[in-house]
DNA sequence: CTCATATCTCAACATCGCTTAGATAACAAC
DNA sequence: GTTGTTATCTAAGCGATGTTGAGATATGAG
């Protein structure tokens, strides 16, 4: 992983590497392979042989922050439990916007790249699902498991929204975890 | 409006209609400017006089997309009240998935488009939150404003994740529908 | 050392967004 | 109706992109 196996040394998360690092400045559309085969120093054609194609590309990109989200995740979940996991959750998409937004774009959603993702997804979900089990109350009218998907629908729609053209600026003083904690324990009727 | 006033008629609309048809069927990437023009029978520089740039283009697109859920709620709200909107408003997401997506999707929410779009989303969070308002009960431990943002936050999350590899499947036998709702009540303490 | 294999270069093709210069049609004024 | 102004469109071109295929080059196994 850190020794040059070949005439790069190791191109493919060089690659991924830049991709993430222009992602960050500018959006996705603004990524091109041939760029990013330039930042690399290597010819336009080269990324071709490991992602074979720009959905590829995407999709590889996709699968790192996933993994990413989940270990951050986690971390949080041991320390924090839900509110941390909701916190860190938020954080991820803010630290990493563009990437977090790709993940979940239509570029993704649909096609064959949705079947390459719902693995990395999947751990991500069924953590939630568990820790809603843990702290939700018996009295609450939705199962842990349909709580869980309600809190990653809120969860993604804040994070989506925040920046946007529709809630930009109408929080206020408000800020967005609270709000965040505070929509998840209705809905999760938690014990505190 | 449906007389042709110049050399195509109205070329402006042709261009929209032929995009939204194009990202019903695949997604926005496939779009491209030359072959919309080739399908409205017009050379590839036309649509730049209309638009200006692609951006533009995209930015019309969703102007429209955003009136047209405003209309939608409208009626859905003085007919079924915060349920019927919620439906709506899922189903305007359903019915036009792709465009859904461009509505929000960073290649809007990053840029001058933003700024273009507030406008015609501003009316849609006003309304919700006028009808939150007149729904929720007064122990609710969020304002209406909070509430209203609540529940665009959760009913987007569910219109982005629900055809995704993060909750495809999960929602199981459970209509997408009635659990929006269930879940919404709980965020806004309504009082049915 | 030999050779298969993985990796990369190079050149090319079709397409794209966008710009510019010039043609064409609609409309207003006289 | 003639003229001029303006909006609309065509044609041609520039730079850049995604992708492909043939061939060069280095790696690691036998």
């Amino acid at each position: 992983m850190t020794k040059p196996p070949y005439h790069h040394g190791d191109l493919k998360t060089a690659i991924l590497d830049a991709a993430e690092k222009a992602l960050a400045d500018k959006s996705l559309g603004s990524i091109s392979i041939r760029e990013l085969a330039r930042q690399a120093g290597v010819s336009s054609g080269a990324p071709y042989h490991h992602f074979g194609d720009r959905e590829g590309l995407v999709t590889a990109l996709c699968q790192r922050g996933f993994h990413r989200l989940e270990k951050r995740l986690e971390d949080a979940r041991s320390d924090d439990g839900l509110i941390g996991m909701v916190k860190e959750y938020l954080s991820f998409a803010k630290d990493h916007a563009a990437l977090y937004q790709l993940m979940f774009s239509p570029e993704v959603t649909a096609g064959d790249s949705k079947a390459k993702l719902h693995p990395f997804a999947a751990p991500v979900f069924e953590m939630l699902e568990r820790q809603v089990g843990d702290e939700s109350d018996n009295g609450s009218p939705q199962s842990p498991h349909f709580s869980a998907i309600s809190v990653w629908c809120f969860m993604h729609g804040v994070a989506s929204l925040s920046s946007g053209p529709t809630l930009e600026g109408r929080l206020g003083d408000q800020k967005l975890e609270t709000f965040a904690y505070e929509a998840v324990k209705m809905l999760t009727n938690s014990k505190d």
